[in-house]
DNA sequence: GTGAAAGCGCTAACAG
DNA sequence: CTGTTAGCGCTTTCAC
């Protein structure tokens, strides 16, 4: 044993139990305790038993640092989302937390307020801690993704990335179900409101409602690009209730809120006179009156999902599946939504 | 320098510059290295000035774990919350992120799910890793509290212990503005409904709403106690409105909402008949209609203070200051309150 | 199966 | 002001 205890710690107080005290305890050398963790059937079981049965009663716990110094195993996964306030982040964060703690890893969540600027400082932070990271939503471009992607195992959200692994919610079958619930209750014009150009989910809606409007003979309208805001839902309003549509499908549950609520001010009523659907499923989307029909993303799913993938890539030698794995979203129907009055309003 | 690389890691491919490869890029020893970098007055400045130049061009970047392992200096910080669900939360995390990150910490959220064992396990796995905590709710008693305390300097929110420093809501003149506002609005008759009588804030917010409706001459009932969810306040609803109230003060923005709903659905007008006003300000209460009128905990800045309060208690020897911190609330006035009419309903 | 010893990358005490 | 050296607590060859 190397002579231990020159350099003295400055806290004396809190002296934790190491793996030397440990040791000497049962009379036997560090290394075998260690291994008696590590890899219990290098030991003698026996020998090994009582080494726990020491460790347990001295209250022994292994210092996760020294043990990350050698090993690089770290047990920290870090989460990157835009921005914690987002409702659409919660239940992303609550299911990859759960995931990692299943395996014994704590979740790193990094905030960064939609900043390019902070991503970047907060990751640069992050990154030599954690073993993987999940990137929730990054204002990243590809290239740098792929760049960091190389130092640390990583996965992506609702964001297809040739090479590295994503997960992504299902939108085109979504898209669908909305659509065909508005058929259902005989709606026959019906509008999309776009949320900002540059989203990639943006694209994938309007995309997956024109199809599906057609598939089901719907007229369809478009509306947009507007801020995926209150306000921007808002500024639809007037747009939309000029328009022949009985009923809209809106880039996401604020936007649904801000439309609705501007609606219900100019005096359009809803459901009756017209029928509003949102994406997402927040948690305002049962506070709000009516009560919104939304499109559920699997949230918890999709944070649990990404973990998974990211542990299962950590652990093998290979590289991950390459091919973006597809999460369904489902139609959760409330009260925004009704069949359409014979008369046209 | 000891004769190094003996102890080959495994993954030889992304081989990051130690502080001995700038040493030696530098021709000094490594301990100038490390003084050039945390204390840079003890070193010559032009040579420092060559190493940082140098560990720029190579890339250097210090190893925060083994930085970490002879200072005990992680640079994290963890947050504790029971819920990252739930709206209450998000301003915290939010501003104490930003308060870690500018003192060039990294936060690390700890979800707890609202459950004593996942929190012990949370707390157990993160403990070591971390320089502090703050304890945004616990299940834990106080005494369990008390212990942790020893362990790593602690901030507790919204929660007194006396020996340990907290930051907490001024409920008191958060919820005086409220029945201020009442008052000034006609309401002669106003109520409470509580909510889960575990909980701390709830007893300073009755004693508080009690106290200010005395001094203003306003008569006062209590309903409750109710579950902090929507379904609570939606059971408040009969009472209330079977009561001579023409104004409710809720618990808190959720129940505040279940009561609003449930009134709206049988037929009470909100606020023509009644006026409520909740407490927090959570996303969802500009999303229901009418919007809430709403007592606003400091959320952020909650947060920011109780990171702050933990690195200085941890940059100082002294014990950190042992009263609690108040930090005000304030009154968001929205559609939910309105002037009391003269006949009553 | 077990012990000895060399490191992981960095800091800090001690000399000069 | 700078170099030398001994460790932080744990893992992992390498011998026996």
């Amino acid at each position: 044993m190397t002579c231990r205890g020159a350099y003295r710690r400055k806290v004396e107080e809190h002296r934790v139990p190491t793996i030397y005290d440990v040791a000497q305890a049962c009379g036997v050398a560090p290394s075998t305790v260690s291994r008696a963790f590590s890899r219990p059937g290098r030991v003698n079981a026996e020998t090994a038993a009582r080494i726990r049965q020491v460790a347990e009663e001295m209250g022994y716990r292994a210092n996760p640092l020294a043990r990350a110094l050698p090993t690089g195993k770290t047990s920290l996964l870090a989460l990157v989302v835009s921005d914690v306030t987002n409702p659409f982040y919660f239940g992303i964060i609550r299911g990859a937390e759960l995931a990692a703690n299943e395996a014994d890893y704590t979740l790193l969540v990094a905030d960064v307020y939609e900043s390019a600027v902070v991503e970047r400082k907060a990751l640069e932070r992050a990154l030599p801690l954690v073993e993987g990271v999940v990137l929730g939503t990054s204002r990243m471009s590809d290239s740098a993704i792929r760049v960091m992607a190389q130092q640390r195992p990583t996965v992506v959200l609702n964001r297809v990335l040739t090479g590295i692994p994503s997960v992504v919610t299902d939108n085109t079958r979504g898209m669908r179900s909305a659509v065909e619930h508005l058929a259902g209750l005989e709606h026959r014009t019906v509008a999309y409101v776009a949320g900002p150009e540059a989203s990639w989910a943006d694209g994938m809606r309007w995309r997956a409602m024109r199809e599906s409007a057609d598939e089901l003979g719907l007229r369809v309208l478009r509306f947009g690009p507007y801020a995926p805001t209150l306000g921007g839902g808002g500024e639809a309003a007037e747009a939309v209730a000029a328009s022949a549509a009985t009923a809209v499908v809106a880039y996401n549950d604020v936007v649904a809120i801000g439309l609705m609520r501007a609606l219900q001010a100019s005096g359009v009523r809803v459901p009756r006179d017209v029928s509003v659907v949102g994406f997402d499923n927040i948690f305002g989307a049962e506070l709000c009156s009516p009560t919104l029909t939304t499109v559920a993303a699997p949230l918890a799913a999709l944070g649990a999902y990404a973990v998974r993938t990211l542990l299962a890539g950590m652990g093998s030698r290979t590289p991950p599946q390459v091919r973006p794995a597809l999460l369904p979203a489902t139609l959760v129907v409330r009260e925004s939504t009704a069949r359409r009055l014979r008369r046209r309003r």
